[in-house]
DNA sequence: CGCGAGCTTGACGTTGTTCAACTAGAGTGG
DNA sequence: CCACTCTAGTTGAACAACGTCAAGCTCGCG
């Protein structure tokens, strides 16, 4: 964590806050007293699980992982530039449920929690898009609870493969920015079989790697071994 | 699925509905003629995961199963007379991700979200309640989810007795409401390793069993072995 | 009395983890 | 430039966890 400061003006928001449009201009000024912005290296720790959640946090640039910690990690998530890391906490019990931690250089909006709480309380339509997003991210996790409790490592391994394509790269060519063990952490899988399920997709051509560079080479397939679990 | 009625009247809601007192009288008149209440047999599906939901559910009396549908079913919550069976649907993409069934003989009360969704638009206050419920829902499932994927049979039983006791009956003795298939999906296993681990507690005098009486004798062991997972 | 659903237990096969050995590449200091 | 080390990745084999199958049991009900 390094390089604390404070946002020129919000009014112009450079890194395309969420819904910042239904704030009035007064209220986004305000925004500014209430936000500091701070910049993470790769591998450093955005928030801790358990600490209390006293600010909002905004992905302004870069990518952290959502994760729970225990004796073996769980990624539930990936969070790109311009999406709140989350804002559950926000209306929510407000102690973090979970780790954030920046996957690449990253710089991070942290707004006073409180603020944004009166902000929405006076202002419906705001809240009216922070509550969409909150539903939708719970929403989320019904899938997520139903894969990882139902499926095998094969169909784990293709959805956090599909996910990494479809979500992340929006491409079915991308350079993994991550570890086979981070791999394995989003697929709730031991490592070592990360890498034997890699190297047999490989194998039956349905991707190829090189290092990082993963390739998906038969998409359908990939997707039916998902979808078969 | 029988014996549908319209309220006699909200403004007096008999079934305690949770922030009602934060609506306008007018307000509350209106639910009345978006609001259906029905009543389930035991066994009967309330809701199924995939169709549209086009209403909000309210549990007026009995119990219910909240559960995610596929090849072994997945029971993520019960819901107890008092509560929204899920509010997340509300706001988010509008399909049911998973589906209801009763567990004894209950009474839903079935509001018609769009206009829930007008009254809480125009009242910053009860929207404010309701994303509350929606964080607070939503952050179970960080629990939720690491319980399941990271521990053991014995942890994860230990888990739903201690779910049950605290949260469901508040009492260390109670009689399981339900088969023991469904005590072995609310703890993501098997029907068999569910009765051998109730089995192994019963033979190491954690609990008692009889039939479907069961009695938390070593409360802080059972603890243990959840903490332990 | 017999039937069926839910329950119980043991034996066995499958799935996934752990351990261990080895390889490849990146950085470091002489 | 080479030896050294460190980390990430890879593969095989032993082992543990868990599910499935099969058989028998119990209890309520027609």
């Amino acid at each position: 964590m390094s390089k604390i400061s404070k946002p020129q003006s919000c009014l112009q928001c450079p890194y395309k806050w969420k819904h910042l449009n239904l704030l009035s201009d007064d209220d986004i000024r305000s925004i500014r007293q209430n936000c500091t912005i701070i910049r993470f290296k790769k591998g450093e720790t955005v928030c801790k699980q358990g600490t209390d959640a006293t600010h909002v946090l905004y992905l302004a640039k870069g990518m952290v992982k959502l994760y729970i910690e225990g004796e073996k990690n769980l990624i539930l998530r990936l969070i790109k530039a311009g999406e709140y890391i989350d804002l559950q906490t926000l209306f929510g019990d407000n102690s973090y449920r979970y780790s954030v931690a920046a996957m690449d250089d990253t710089e991070v909006c942290m707004i006073n929690s409180e603020h944004i709480r009166k902000l929405a309380e006076k202002n419906s339509a705001y809240l009216f898009e922070l509550t969409k997003v909150i539903s939708d991210s719970g929403n989320y996790f019904y899938k997520k609870i139903s894969d990882i409790s139902s499926k095998h490592l094969r169909g784990r391994l293709a959805d956090a493969l599909l996910y990494l394509a479809d979500e992340i790269y929006e491409n079915k060519e991308f350079d993994l920015g991550m570890t086979r063990r981070e791999l394995a952490e989003m697929s709730s899988m031991s490592m070592e079989n990360a890498v034997r399920i890699l190297s047999e997709l490989k194998a039956d051509k349905i991707i190829s790697v090189k290092g990082k560079r993963i390739k998906i080479l038969q998409y359908d397939i990939l997707k039916k071994l998902s979808d078969i679990g």
